[in-house]
DNA sequence: ATCTAACAATTAGATATCTATTAATTGATC
DNA sequence: GATCAATTAATAGATATCTAATTGTTAGAT
């Protein structure tokens, strides 16, 4: 109609995307969390003794949305911070009983909505999808390098 | 490790669509909008006359997160809202000249990221994509539904 | 040893989004 | 015709995210 392609493949993954955001982000909050909660969980139970600049790159955020949840969090008595002994700069980061216990919680969350969502598609075809959001992603960071380019040309 | 696969599938897709969106977002900022710019241009285009309540739903979001748009747009001199003479609980949406041309201009640069996006991918892998894109819009209105029982049931 | 650059986290301020509530208008029922 | 329910948009208040600036700390250079 306006010389796009009837649905362009960024629409659609998108609004995907945001449906399926959504159904995890309500599942967790019905199991006692929330996905930025489960996210910050998993993160740092995956690299025990992690530092906040690691753990921001794993949960995907930039490290003041980190600062942000884990402020939260801590409030909730899920976690500690202290200062690193060997460099005070950084913050080391652990859970307590409690963020233990509701990692286990949602971590059954987690799988039973991974479940259901990959119900009915086969393992090829998810292969097939992972690597086309590779491309995707790829396709992208060419695009932004671009736009940088064109931005530095304007100043 | 946590007996979630390797990298669960929507773990993938939000990060994919993260990285997608704001590559877009980047490219509708260096050309004079924004992505939610884009988007209501687009919806209002499409549908002339269109009124709020239909706009949200083709734009993707609640009704009162268009109207911050729409104040913001309105404010720039993009487009007009004035009351729909036969129901004035309605407001139509129309967009100024201002508005048409920033249309158009921010067209060139949707058409010019899809074609990027979609580089070195062929149009069956793209069908294919799609079609497990619907399969997991699916799957989680599922999981929706159930999620919603539980919190009913507790009540 | 001091000074400067780099680094880690926080804070401040902005945008985009949501849900719940309110205000205005319409239509239907008594 | 008055009242009450439904509809539409706006407003209020919350959360999640970002960038930029600030604070404290470390390491390297002179």
């Amino acid at each position: 109609m306006f010389e796009l392609s009837a649905k362009p493949i960024g629409l659609d993954l998108a609004q995907t995307a945001k449906i399926v955001r959504r159904a995890l982000d309500d599942a967790m909050i019905a199991s006692g969390g929330s996905l930025p909660v489960w996210s910050v969980l998993i993160s740092v139970k995956s690299r025990q003794f992690g530092h906040q600049r690691q753990l921001a790159e794993s949960v995907g955020v930039q490290g003041a949305t980190l600062t942000h949840h884990l402020n939260a969090m801590e409030a909730d008595g899920l976690l500690t911070r202290r200062r690193d002994p060997a460099n005070r700069r950084k913050h080391l980061v652990e859970l307590t009983p409690s963020g233990e216990a509701l990692f286990l919680r949602l971590r059954e969350t987690a799988i039973a909505f991974d479940r259901q969502l990959r119900a009915g598609i086969g393992q090829d075809e998810l292969e097939l999808v992972r690597a086309v959001f590779t491309r995707l992603r790829a396709n992208v960071a060419g695009e932004n390098a671009e736009a940088r380019e064109d931005a530095e040309a304007r100043l």
